[in-house]
DNA sequence: TCAATCATGTCCGAAAACCGCGAGCGGCGC
DNA sequence: GCGCCGCTCGCGGTTTTCGGACATGATTGA
């Protein structure tokens, strides 16, 4: 297995991105997370070999217009992941979550058909390989709590915000503004 | 990853052989062992893809010249495998014994650095993916009894006296023959 | 001579721990 | 009463851990 590497900037500090030989995209995370990153790699392919791209791919480019503003850039990004069914048919579903909304635990648990699975929908969301683009951020406490977030739950909070942010029309936006005031 | 399988006849039962899209053999081992094959496949590779072969290898012609007494067409094959290190040092140098010679467990052990690791040497044996090709058959007790072998024992004196018989010169092998009587 | 012991690397199965949850319940302050 | 808070417990899937089992052989002690 080869893999190709390039880090990009971004308003949440730096990021990995690993995208296969087809430019399909098997890893993004946080920087300051590189050791948890390795290590779902060597648990979903062995030992892959690592090398750094000598071109950007084009989920760079998405992303950057994500945080950028165009939250709908994330949807037309190939993902591809290993990992037990359970784990790829909860990734699967946290694609169909729209930009902007959130649901629970206990939803997705429904979703997946696993009605009582919520907790291990959570573990199964906590070892999600691919940040952002899989939006395990967008998965909240059914009490409204943010939970956890395997780069930090500030970086969930801003995630949320920003999504909520760019998918308000203009004038809702301006009466955000104002009541944060 | 794409295999391609074969089967073949043979003095010992039918075959199954794989090999990848470089014509390497990765697999060989006695079809009525094929749940066996599968493990170490699935261990080794995941779930590879394995598919008919439409032409046959280079590799089953030379096991046949094999069976027909010309033992030493098991060398020009080529081979790779999968597997942790000690393994592939322990697989490595069973290819460096000389058809029609066998050596013990410990003198294998010292020869891959472990003298006192025979044991793990008999179960990397065990666990050897490509048989009679990479040669784990030559590999006795140091006290000359058998030992296993993963097609069953029987296999295992045949392919021994096979290699003897046929390394013997002609000569030689009239004697052994009148011996035997 | 023979039995008991220990060293070595890997795999397998069972069991336990772990977790980014959520429903239910009792206590508390209003 | 009513609503919020915090605790407890059970949920389900994955991962880790641990104890054996092996295609042996050198050594030790009876």
């Amino acid at each position: 297995m080869r893999l190709f590497c390039e880090k990009l900037a971004s308003p949440l500090g730096e990021l990995i991105l690993l995208t296969d030989e087809a430019g399909t995209v098997r890893a993004l995370d946080f920087a300051n997370y590189e050791t948890r990153m390795q290590r779902l790699l060597a648990l979903h392919y062995g030992r892959p070999l690592v090398q750094p791209a000598h071109t950007a791919s084009q989920a760079q480019g998405a992303l950057e217009a994500y945080f950028a503003g165009d939250i709908r850039a994330l949807d037309m990004i190939e993902t591809a992941n290993a990992g037990r069914m359970f784990q790829r048919a909860v990734w699967q579903k946290l694609r169909e979550i729209p930009a902007g909304s959130t649901i629970s635990y206990a939803t997705l648990a429904q979703r997946v058909g696993r009605p009582r699975a919520s907790r291990a929908v959570g573990a199964a969301n906590g070892s999600n390989p691919i940040a952002i683009i899989v939006p395990c951020h967008r998965v909240i406490s059914a009490s409204g709590a943010l939970c956890g977030y395997s780069g930090g739950v500030g970086r969930k909070a801003w995630l949320i915000a920003h999504e909520r942010r760019c998918l308000m029309p203009l004038g809702e936006k301006a009466d955000q503004m104002e009541a944060a005031l």
